[in-house]
DNA sequence: CGCGGGTTTGATGATGCTCAAGCCCGGTGG
DNA sequence: CCACCGGGCTTGAGCATCATCAAACCCGCG
C-alpha cells in the first residue's frame, strides 16, 4: 500500500532508498470502514492522512444540521483538517468514509520529524500545498461567479469519476447547492446537453 | 524595504547571514503606482510578489465585465496568479494597485534557484502555502454556508483594517456580494449591532 | 463650481431554497 | 418469490435572499 504513496512522491521529488525508508517509518497504516469517522468536529485533528484505497469526505454542519462538504478524498490524495492538525485547536470539520478505505497517517510529531530528517519532504509538501492553494482559489472564484448549472457542468467535466462514485445529494452539498436543484438542472440539461 | 520581508521569513525559519544574502540577491524591487497593473488576465504571470508597502487587489472579470475580487494584498503578504506562475499558462486573474505600492518580486527562475540553493526556503514556502490552504478552505466554506450579513460581519471582525482602506463596493466583490447589498446590510445592522 | 467616484435607496425580478409528497430501485427477510 | 424497507432521486408550490437597474445623493478635489 506504500506504492501509491511513493508514486505520488516521485512525481514531485526524488528520494534515495534511505530516505524512502525514513519516510516509510513515519507513516502508520490504518483501516477505515464505510461510515466510520476519521475525525470529528470539535476534537483535535491528530492525523495528516494519505488515502491509498477508498473514498472519504470532509464536511461541517451548519446551525440547522445540514452537511456542507468541502472535500472528497479518493485514493492518491491527502486529507486532514489542516488548521486543527497544525495548530492543535479543535477541528472545524468531520471526516468519514464513503467506502471501506485504507489510509497512511502521520501525526504532527511524525510530520515534524520527517520534514527535519528529510528536507526534501518540505519541498514535496510545498508543492503539494501550492497545488492545493491553486485548487481552492479556483473553487472560491467559481463559487462566486458561476451559476448553479455552470458549477454542475464543471464538476461533470473535471471530476467525472466522482460523479459516478458519490450520491448526488453529496455532490450538491460539495457545490453549495441542494439535491433538488441538481435534479432540476439535470432535467433542463437533457434538452441542451452541449 | 527588505526588513519587512526578513521579519516575515524569520517567523517561520531561521536563516544564516549567508543565506539571507542569497535570498536578497534573488529578489527584484519594483514600484507599482496606484491603478497600474502588475498582471493582466490572459498573460503569463511572471512574478511571485511580496508587498512591502501599499495594497494590491487580484480579480477576474465574468462574462458581463463585473469584477470578482479574490484577494487583497497589503504590505507583508504575497500575491501572484499561482497557477499561471508555476505552470506558465495564461493567467486567470488581473492584479493591480489600490495604493502606490512597493514590491519585491521573484521570477519563476529566481524561485527555482532560491529553493535549490536554500532548502529552508522550501520549508518557508511550505508553511506559507499551508496557511494559505487553511485560509482559502475557510473562505470557501463560509461562502457556502454564511448569509450575506454573516459574511460581512466576519469581515468586519477579522479584517477591520481592510474595511477602512478599501471602498465598500470592492469589499462587496470580495465577499461575492454587491455594493447595494452591503449598503442595505449596514442599515439593518444599525438597529442590531451585536 | 463642477466633476467623478462612491454610496444609498427604491422597484422589480431571478435564482435557487424549503418543505413535503411521491417514486424508484436494490437489498433483505419472511 | 414476493413484500417491504430505506436511501436516494424527482417534482411541485411557495418563498427568501440577494441581484439588477436606475436614479439621486454625497463629498472631496481640482
Amino acid at each position: 500500500m506504500y506504492d501509491i504513496l511513493f508514486n505520488h512522491l516521485e512525481k514531485k521529488v526524488t528520494l534515495s532508498a534511505e530516505e524512502q525508508e525514513i519516510v516509510k517509518d513515519h507513516f502508520t497504516p490504518r483501516i477505515l470502514k464505510k461510515r466510520k469517522l476519521l475525525l470529528q468536529e470539535g476534537y483535535v485533528c491528530k492525523y495528516l492522512t494519505f488515502v491509498t484505497k477508498g473514498l472519504l469526505k470532509a464536511y461541517t454542519l451548519d446551525g440547522k444540521g445540514t452537511e456542507h462538504i468541502n472535500q472528497f478524498t479518493p485514493e492518491g490524495w491527502w486529507t486532514s483538517d489542516m488548521y486543527s492538525f497544525f495548530s492543535g485547536q479543535p477541528a472545524n470539520y468531520t471526516i468519514d468514509a464513503l467506502e471501506d478505505s485504507e489510509l497512511l497517517t502521520l501525526t504532527v510529531e511524525d510530520f515534524e520529524q520527517l520534514t527535519l530528517k528529510v528536507p526534501l519532504m518540505d519541498r514535496y509538501f510545498r508543492m503539494l500545498f501550492q497545488n492545493s492553494v491553486i485548487a481552492w482559489e479556483r473553487r472560491l472564484v467559481h463559487a462566486h461567479m458561476l451559476t448553479a448549472e455552470e458549477k454542475y457542468r464543471q464538476l461533470l467535466e473535471n471530476n467525472p469519476n466522482l460523479v459516478n462514485r458519490v450520491p448526488q445529494h453529496l455532490l450538491a452539498s460539495y457545490l453549495g447547492l441542494t439535491a433538488a436543484t441538481i435534479s432540476r438542472l439535470k432535467k433542463n440539461m437533457l434538452s441542451d446537453p452541449r
